[in-house]
DNA sequence: ACTTGTATCAAACAGTTGTATGAATCGTCA
DNA sequence: TGACGATTCATACAACTGTTTGATACAAGT
């Protein structure tokens, strides 16, 4: 009843209901008796296919890093040619497309949050493969916006932008409460009104737009 | 030895290291056996003094919740007739105070973060004490400083303030990779550079200021 | 038909978990 | 002193955890 598609492998259903319950749970209250079930295949089989939960565990995140980044990759797919407020956007879209979901299923980017605030040695993946190339893209940008500011005022200014681009996965529970008429909204919608509003805050934020 | 205080009574020492274990471990994956044994108390201590392992971390939250807010008022102890650019400031480092720790132990901020990403019934109560108020007094503040907004803006304004002061903590072991300079500030000198950054950068996202 | 390698299965294992119990200890006040 | 309530203690228990095992099924190749 719980089995995605009967199509797929045990390996691939394993990586699929794994990724849906270690976002929901954490890693420590996920069970694989809880994920074998659902995925409709037998206790043993997270022990052969992935060695142990560990071994599952990184599988989950390394393919989840590997799809999310051929899709929305970090540049947000804008030439490096284009003006930097389009770049900027770029960016900005693709990171929240990344992490609030769009088509991709909604707890890939909940996954990370959760790997961000509770590290289990596959956090340097992470940062060397998503969070780096991100970091630096941003920093190019933000020389560019704001070449009068010294090295850490920009780096700061970098951690502004990234920063309100976690932040709606990353609350999603509270602003439900406070506002219910941003959950209202379709996933598609607050994307675009989400990276709109940032690129907006962030260009005044930086001084080169005034407005 | 790694009893913190023999003057203090048990029921304090075990709210004290439970607070950290589950800020470290996440409620799910911190033992009661390891929290007694750091308290210096018996196992079933727990149990008689809270009842059980959640009403410990009840406890443990709403304690936390109150001694943060009273240290730490959520409009910063500035004055309602002070210019409201002091204000923000005000409640910007204040929040940051909160989260980030400078004489409280350090784990306080870390507990909150981790109960938004794995709300565990005690959410509505930190949304009512703590998010709430800060969420209104920015509202009123984005409302004075950028009046010729429609309200959803404004709104999503204060959440780019919010989203700026949560990331520090959020991302503490991404940012020590990235910029391990950052991790060898004192929290004193990283809390004064980061709410003047957040102010700054908030005013010109605001269009209130130039340059 | 026989072998081989892959995959699945039910069952059991040892370790850890939260909680309960009843005896022992402490402090306090009559 | 003696009694009583509050607290601490060692110990036990049942439930649940990740992992292992050995049998079994299946497909492909010879």
């Amino acid at each position: 009843m719980s089995v995605s598609s009967e199509s797929e492998s045990t390996r691939d259903r394993l990586l699929e209901v794994a990724g849906r319950i270690f976002a929901r749970r954490g890693f420590k209250a996920a069970t694989i008796r809880e994920i074998c079930e659902q995925a409709g295949a037998n206790l043993a089989s997270v022990n052969y296919h992935f060695r142990d939960k560990d071994g599952l565990y990184a599988e989950v995140l390394a393919s989840t890093i590997r799809r999310a980044l051929e899709r929305y990759p970090a540049d947000g797919g804008v030439s490096r040619r284009a003006p930097v407020t389009e770049r900027l956007e770029g960016v900005i879209r693709s990171f929240l497309q990344r992490t609030l979901g769009l088509d991709e299923p909604e707890w890939k980017g909940c996954l990370m949050a959760r790997e961000l605030a509770e590290p289990s040695g596959a956090l340097p993946k992470i940062i060397q493969e998503v969070a780096r190339p991100v970091h630096d893209l941003l920093l190019e940008m933000v020389a560019e916006l704001a070449p009068e500011r010294n090295e850490e005022e920009r780096w700061l200014c970098v951690q502004s932008i990234i920063a309100q681009c976690h932040f709606f996965r990353h609350a999603e529970a509270v602003l439900e409460v406070l506002r219910p008429q941003w959950a209202e909204l379709s996933k598609q919608d607050r994307i675009e009104r989400l990276s709109g509003h940032i690129t907006q805050f962030t260009l005044r934020g930086l001084g080169g737009v005034h407005g």
